[in-house]
DNA sequence: GGCTGGCACGTACACCGTACGTACGTCAAT
DNA sequence: ATTGACGTACGTACGGTGTACGTGCCAGCC
């Protein structure tokens, strides 16, 4: 039994399993030394406090975002390739999606994303201010359904689960078409809509790179 | 001096101010009773816990989303309308957007704007499905861009703030791109930013209208 | 008058983050 | 070999948190 040396990545991954076992709100300093086996302020001797450990989550995760597209692709399918590498993070870690999208990270962990973005935008031909614009578009994109797939933002299910009876008590004639697209807006096939937008998003950048070609 | 009689609505009120003035951190059931100047326990009376007042305020915010759009106006601007609607929420309360996102609510307050954006694309002539994943979509982007202007997703400024010595430590040949790009990562006009995703999504979908429009 | 129900409130408990002090190991210089 | 400095583990304690529970007040009704 000779217990490894506690480490602020130790710290960390203890975190993530927590998160990911019992939630975010399970999250304390006490649990995760317990869970570890050590004493509370032994944490503290590598992590400056709690708000540093939950960044330090944050990065671990998106860090692990292993981005696979090959250079010699076309550009389409290198930033298809990226969107889908960004969004694994929310099924390898779903409790851990909100933490990573709602803390500001002033560390460079977040970098090689954009970093990888930048490149095969600009290696299309974007300008610099488009392909800034480009990349903001697309993780705001991500982001939001991110959010929606790991259900913080409803897929509007109105009530969702009051099949008992038929129709519903939250819509009457009041929301017409929510209640008639109820069904639809009950289930929501997340991989279908993802790849639905990152294609709207990405023929409309071909339009607006075929426009800018044509003028130039 | 008849102080009205402590309601869920003063409450709600009472947290959105002090979320507005001090941060969602300082929220707590005591300093809100301390600062309607009850006692703590007698909020319990109106509100069964402090998830179902955040929920609370959420449900509030949401709900002042004022839409304007005029039926009569062409589908493209009454869509264009009812986004920079919902965006308003994020600078009437900048510090009460990461919470009205963050919270699943599974009342109908969110519903209303959901209706009001089906109706309109109903109205341009998208079916159902269609509908459903253009909400969607709209959604996932407004949501994403306004936890950019919010600030909890970062604009991607490199460190951004150590404009001491020129050269930045955080991106050497390592980002190229990222560094090449830091001024304009750097600065970021939201109104721009989101205008013009707006736009495009819209231009995408007006296409997609049309190739629909073309292959019935 | 007496009863009932809603509301305001105090107390108490379990838990939280963390400042501080302490004890113990290992290595360096004496 | 002794001493000292230093990094790590950890216990204690303080001020804060959400809220279960009990108590007292007062309005309305029989």
């Amino acid at each position: 039994m000779t217990t490894e040396p506690l480490s602020r990545a130790r710290i960390v991954t203890a975190a993530i399993d927590l998160i990911e076992r019992e939630g975010a709100d399970a999250v304390s300093m006490r649990r995760i030394a317990a869970e570890l086996g050590v004493g509370v302020m032994s944490l503290y001797n590598h992590v400056p406090n709690k708000d540093a450990l939950l960044n330090g989550v944050a990065e671990a995760v998106l860090s692990e975002i292993e981005f696979t597209d090959d250079p010699d692709d076309d550009w389409t399918d290198r930033v298809r390739t990226q969107a889908r590498a960004f969004r694994q993070i929310a099924h390898h870690y779903p409790r851990c999606t909100m933490l990573v999208v709602s803390r500001q990270l002033s560390s460079a962990a977040g970098l090689l994303p954009v970093e990888r973005a930048l490149a095969t935008l600009r290696s299309a031909g974007f300008d610099g201010p488009d392909a800034v614009r480009m990349v903001r578009l697309f993780i705001a994109f991500i982001v939001g359904s991110l959010l929606r797939e790991v259900g913080v933002t409803p897929t509007f299910a109105p009530v969702h689960h009051r099949h008992l009876a038929g129709a519903e008590a939250v819509d009457p004639a009041l929301f017409p078409e929510v209640s008639a697209l109820a069904p639809l807006l009950g289930a929501c096939d997340h991989d279908a809509e993802f790849e639905f937008g990152v294609e709207l998003l990405i023929q409309a950048i071909t339009v607006l790179h075929a426009r800018k070609e044509g003028t130039h």
